[in-house]
DNA sequence: TCTCCATCTTTACGTTGTAAACATGCAAAG
DNA sequence: CTTTGCATGTTTACAACGTAAAGATGGAGA
């Protein structure tokens, strides 16, 4: 048999994790199958059935890494902000969070349900969770605990239509964007505020 | 052969869109196929070809009539309102819109780019350009049209966010929706007055 | 009456996800 | 040491999918 191919894989989970992560980086969202995937990774196509139960497991935790990036990212944009008011914090998480989703389209779609074949998997929904909080920490820093979950909601609907509207190209090219951003922001914070 | 089947079907391309329409509000999207349709329309699996090119221009073609009943839905809501000020009527445009999404969730997923095999049919965007300048108008009836632009795509971003949320079921379920849907409109159009 | 041709069927191909049977080789037990 | 167990990959198989091409059908116009 060919030396250069062990039998055995180092961490096979792990490399089918960045294969597929590599995989919805470079590939329309249709495109990515778990064949697809396991023959990136230089295996049979059905070498992941061990590691992942299916096809959505595999997409699960895909997607929970993102959450775990996504909340990092969120993190730090919210203190490395120079206006370090609640408005001003939740801007830059909003702004942030508008980034992440422009840049990770794909990870973003798995993590926010755009695609039907994604389980999910509980540490999917541990770390889904702690990006609700953390928004939810930044809403009740600027109107207190009493409409945090209205309020939550309303800056989440917000900035998730928002990437979602731009991700599918529902967003009408006359409109300059950028712009348009930071207004759709600021009347979202001015909403949030008011009562 | 079977006198009761003809070779040739009365108006099959409507019976296909009307076999997929029903499709998609008895099953779950995924499961929704070319075939599945076909086999609901009692012809081969091929037949919809002469009538399609693809599958992607079939979904586009029930995405186009979605949207038609759509804008229909929301006109209506909008003149139907007791509270006939630009406030009101944008609120009812809100909730009819929340309504809409929530009665026809596969059909929603269409129009707004949650299924990728859906094609972008001439018909489809013609439709969809007719709900964006609908909401618009909405906007400049309240804030005039000099933010019309931003301030149309901030109301759009926040339903069709919400929406996808409460679809995916990604809404926490400590919320009691209703009340925070209310909520939620409440802080779209006061940010959206604001300046 | 004959012929054309839009419409529908049949057949075929390559793809997918999943399951089951088989192969391999590390690691621990005797 | 040897042997045996078991996690890890491979092979093979199956049903379903979208699409394409070739054949069948029968209404409409010459």
């Amino acid at each position: 048999m060919d030396p250069k191919k062990p039998y055995h894989i180092g961490d096979l989970r792990e490399k089918l994790l960045l294969a597929g992560e590599l995989a919805l980086a470079e590939m329309p969202v249709e495109a990515v199958s778990l064949r697809e995937i396991a023959r990136r990774a230089g295996v049979s196509h059905a070498a992941p059935k061990h590691h992942f139960g299916s096809m959505g497991d595999l997409l699960g935790e895909i997607a929970a890494r993102g959450f775990q990036k996504f909340v990092e990212t969120l993190d730090e944009a919210s203190k490395q902000t120079a206006v370090q008011s609640p408005e001003g914090r939740l801007m830059a998480m909003g702004w942030a969070y508008l980034r992440f989703a422009e840049a990770n389209p794909a990870i973003y779609a798995l993590m926010f349900g755009k695609v039907d074949r994604m389980a999910m998997t509980p540490t999917m929904v541990r770390w889904s969770m702690a990006a609700w909080a953390q928004l939810e920490g930044a809403v009740v820093a600027l109107i207190g605990p009493a409409r945090a979950g209205s309020g939550a909601l309303h800056v989440w609907s917000s900035v998730h239509g928002l990437s979602m509207l731009k991700a599918e190209r529902r967003v009408p090219p006359h409109l300059t964007l950028h712009a348009a951003e930071e207004n759709l922001l600021r009347m979202m914070v001015a909403g949030l505020s008011e009562h």
